[in-house]
DNA sequence: GGACAATACGAGCGATCACTCGTATTTCAT
DNA sequence: ATGAAATACGAGTGATCGCTCGTATTGTCC
């Protein structure tokens, strides 16, 4: 049978000195993606810009897709406490002026690493971390209804919040 | 010197053979590059799947970008052939209708193999094929402004046709 | 039919890839 | 202090990459 490359972490760092190397790899990874490219992203480069042995990161990362996905469920993350806070901010504002002050912190969000975004973006099919990103996605679609629901005075569809983030992720 | 690799075609074929052997050759490219990605499509595999042998390939290509670059002069030549007969269709119609027709011819142009549009598009800055595009780019403009200025009715700003055109490459 | 160019061929070269494994070093509970 | 577990190391493996080059085949012209 084809076996499909792992995508888990290998093993859970429970040291300090491990946990750093981790933060180092997923750090150089990351850079890596952004200035070269998925394929130019050799595992030996990724390892020597993180200052770490090519072993040491086949002893966290199984396949170089693991790392990849590694770096999708950080930037996930990220960009989730971003949305929490940005929603907690304008919890209280009215409508008109919360979703442009939203779209405006979504906008200031992707300028701070478009490209890395789109480079995450083409390898989600390939290294099938969709459900990360799924749940990423009902997160912030649960957080956004929340924040309607609170203000249901000029509702027209339930579908801008979709629109609204297909919108930013395509730029 | 930092050598960037060869993009001209090495020799031109003379004979009926050899001219069956560079089809082949940039047919097979084009559905690598549709199925499998830019890096997957490696000059062999491209060799293979056209029937010809790896020596043949170097022949008439000096790297695999010219290879590539190939492919995005050829689609130029198609989608401009597309343009040039849909603006001649249209050219007597008003600009409302005129415009509408476009939009459709441009978007069905596109729906036939949007996926290469989109690697093509992508190896454009590594190949540097800039030149052939933006001569693609300069005629579609010159034609799409020719047609706009036989019909000065409501013009509003000489700007939609880039407008359009980046949308519709960006689908 | 003979000579010469055009074309086609594919084994193989050096580089790089993702990845393994045996070994050295560090950490830490005892 | 000590021994086991955790961590780090990097030379090396087989595969694949882009690409070269010597050779065989085909077409053209006299």
């Amino acid at each position: 049978m084809a076996r499909r490359p792992l995508t888990h972490p290998r093993k859970c760092a429970s040291q300090e000195r491990s946990r750093a190397t981790v933060d180092a790899l997923v750090e150089a990874t990351a850079r890596i993606l952004v200035s070269d490219g998925f394929d130019k992203a050799s595992t030996n480069r990724i390892a020597q810009a993180a200052g770490v042995s090519i072993g040491s990161l086949y002893q966290y990362y199984p396949s170089k897709e693991a790392l990849v996905v590694a770096v999708i469920d950080r930037h996930n993350r990220q960009l989730l406490t971003v949305v929490r806070s940005a929603l907690a901010e304008v919890a209280a504002l009215p409508l008109d002026q919360g979703v442009r002050a939203l779209v405006a912190a979504a906008v200031e969000a992707h300028r701070a690493d478009p490209k890395l975004h789109r480079v995450l973006a083409e390898q989600i099919p390939r290294t099938g971390a969709l459900e990360g990103v799924e749940a990423f996605n009902r997160e912030s679609y649960g957080l956004f209804r929340a924040y309607l629901e609170d203000h249901r005075d000029e509702v027209r569809a339930v579908d801008p919040d979709l629109a609204t983030f297909v919108c930013v992720t395509s730029i």
